[in-house]
RNA sequence: GUCCCCUUCGUCUAGUGGCCUAGGACACCGCCCUUUCACGGCGGUAACAGGGGUUCGAACCCCCUAGGGGACGCCA
């Protein structure tokens, strides 16, 4: 049998750096074997998993050169198994181990079980599952059943004793079943959790060697008991280190870019980027820097990664990106890069009708659009200085903006626009102070063009990367003020969607 | 709080019991190249978390402690 490797990226949010890194390792470690690499996304929540983010990680992935192989449907390609005529087979998998004896009903409301987990804060007990649906008689599971109560169906845990995964990287894991949730597997509405239908795909798609974050190794001996119970043969599991803020905490993107697109719009070569990524963690026998996609899965080897959770640092990142422009790109590639990137029709297009108005001499052309190719800008405390607005308003101004930027779908000059004005009512602020020290963080200088058509021509990675850059050279904020503000904005943001 | 994982320069890492007075890379500093700035070249500062074992010998194996991270959802 081959190996196959799979991931399953959620389409929520922007496409994260984080898969990227897992879908490196995956390709390389199944490429490594003759084996094939198949992207699954899933997602239950139809809500947030849209044809639009599901593209997105397709984008991102091909982006970088990471190319996946076809692997066997499961309710669709991209889109998962909330697609309802697939669904069932969930709903059936989850059925049959409740027949075997191997999972249960439970008619328990979420708020019932809030409250079971109030209980066991103020009680100082693990906070878990306590087994409520398991006393109900047989009679009454029956009887609500088909009075159509709302249910899940969760699977049963050992009461004693401990389970041994087994970490490709680690060697033997023991965690005790007492630690264990009796995990829901089959959710209200019908549709799996991510842990059965991980479970029932994987089966289904032949996967052989499981490669994922290291956060899903307690979840490991839930996954480990379904293949027991299904009596189906359990992939091998690796979990690798994840990746960190500077702070040492997971890589999130409150404290750092972690968009690929944002990297792809600072202007950062793929090649670089999956080079960088494949250092985290990992290194070439040779111990080289600089290598390529190929290169590295002609030399990959699982066992030489490294287990200790590295910290995502930009600098030299931004060193090996240079040394690829340097070594790896004739001028004409360079310029072809340039026009793939920014310089091409469509860009140049949408800036000109902006500043046709304002120049005088076509000298004035590149300085007056400078600021929507680059990426972060030259800052300095002293050009917020001439403002009206006082400094620490400047900063609860942009850290609000930054929030609503952050919640902000549609990047239309006018949806961006309605979203500021909106914000500046909410925060009795006149328009024209308020969008001061954004113009200034976008723009770099309070004389162009109208700061909504610099975000909308930015885009929303770059936008957010300079309110936030803003933000730190005024001094930032601090933690405690950080909370005081955001409770202040949810409170204002729920004040305006009146 | 409970459990799990992790721990070599500031950062990414090499190292799988003797080759380690611990090597490379980024960053930083200095020198050289140079009309400037970069690039490039040369050099420098800088680490085995602490404590116990095992062993002739420990960065490497074991134990304890500390620190960091993660997981504890009808999210993934």
């Amino acid at each position: 049998m081959s190996v196959r490797t799979r991931i399953a990226p959620s389409p929520t949010g922007d496409p994260h750096v984080g898969t990227a890194y897992i879908a490196l390792f995956n390709l390389c470690f199944a490429k490594q074997h003759g084996g094939r690499f198949i992207l699954r996304i899933e997602d239950t929540d139809a809500a947030r998993s849209t044809v639009a983010s599901e593209q997105a990680i397709v984008n991102s992935l091909r982006w970088l050169g990471l190319d996946w192989d076809e692997g066997p449907d499961v309710g669709g390609k991209f889109a998962p198994y909330r697609q309802s005529e697939r669904s069932g087979i969930y709903a059936d998998y989850a059925k049959q181990l409740v027949e075997q004896g191997n999972a249960f009903y439970c008619f328990a409301t979420a708020e019932e079980l809030d409250e079971m987990r109030r209980e066991q804060i103020a009680a100082g007990l693990p906070v878990k599952y306590d087994g409520r649906g398991l006393t109900m008689d047989a009679q009454e599971v029956q009887r609500r059943l088909v009075a159509g109560h709302e249910h899940v169906i969760r699977m049963k845990i050992p009461e004693e004793g401990s389970c041994q995964v087994q970490d490709m990287l680690r060697g033997e894991i023991d965690i005790e079943w007492q630690q264990v949730d009796m995990q829901v597997l089959l959710k209200a509405d019908g549709l799996p959790t991510y842990h059965l239908a991980n479970v029932v795909d994987d089966y289904l798609m032949e996967i052989t060697h499981v490669i994922r974050g290291e956060e899903w190794i307690n979840s490991a001996p839930k996954h480990q008991l379904l293949y027991e119970y299904f009596g189906w043969t359990m992939p091998k599991l690796c979990h690798l280190p994840l990746l960190r803020n500077p702070d040492k905490s997971k890589l999130s993107k409150r404290k750092n870019p972690t968009s690929i697109q944002y990297y792809e719009r600072m202007g950062y070569l793929p090649e670089a980027l999956t080079n960088y990524l494949g250092r985290m963690g990992w290194s070439m026998p040779d111990e080289r820097e600089k290598f390529s996609l190929e290169q590295m899965q002609a030399k990959f080897d699982i066992d030489r990664v490294s287990l200790g959770g590295p910290i995502f640092d930009v600098e030299k990142l931004d060193w090996l990106n240079g040394q690829w422009i340097r070594d790896d790109l004739s001028q004409e590639d360079l310029l072809q890069r340039l026009k793939d990137w920014a310089f091409n029709e469509p860009r140049l297009t949408a800036a000109l009708p902006l500043i046709q108005p304002r120049i005088e001499k076509l000298s004035d052309v590149a300085p007056a659009i400078g600021h929507l190719y680059s990426g972060l800008l030259n800052l300095g405390e002293n050009d917020f200085e001439s403002l009206k607005l006082e400094r620490h308003d400047q900063v609860k101004v942009l850290q609000f903006v930054l929030w609503s930027l952050e919640k902000q779908n549609d990047w239309s000059r006018d949806a961006l626009f309605e979203t500021l004005k909106n914000l500046a009512a909410a925060m009795d602020i006149k328009l024209q102070l308020f969008l001061a020290p954004l113009f200034v963080a976008i723009s770099g200088s309070t004389s162009t063009f109208s700061v909504m058509d610099a975000l909308s021509l930015l885009g929303p990675d770059i936008s957010r990367a300079r309110t936030r850059q803003a933000i730190d050279v005024l001094g930032g904020v601090s933690k405690k003020q950080s909370k005081k503000y955001e409770k202040e904005f949810s409170g204002l943001v729920s004040y305006s969607a009146k």
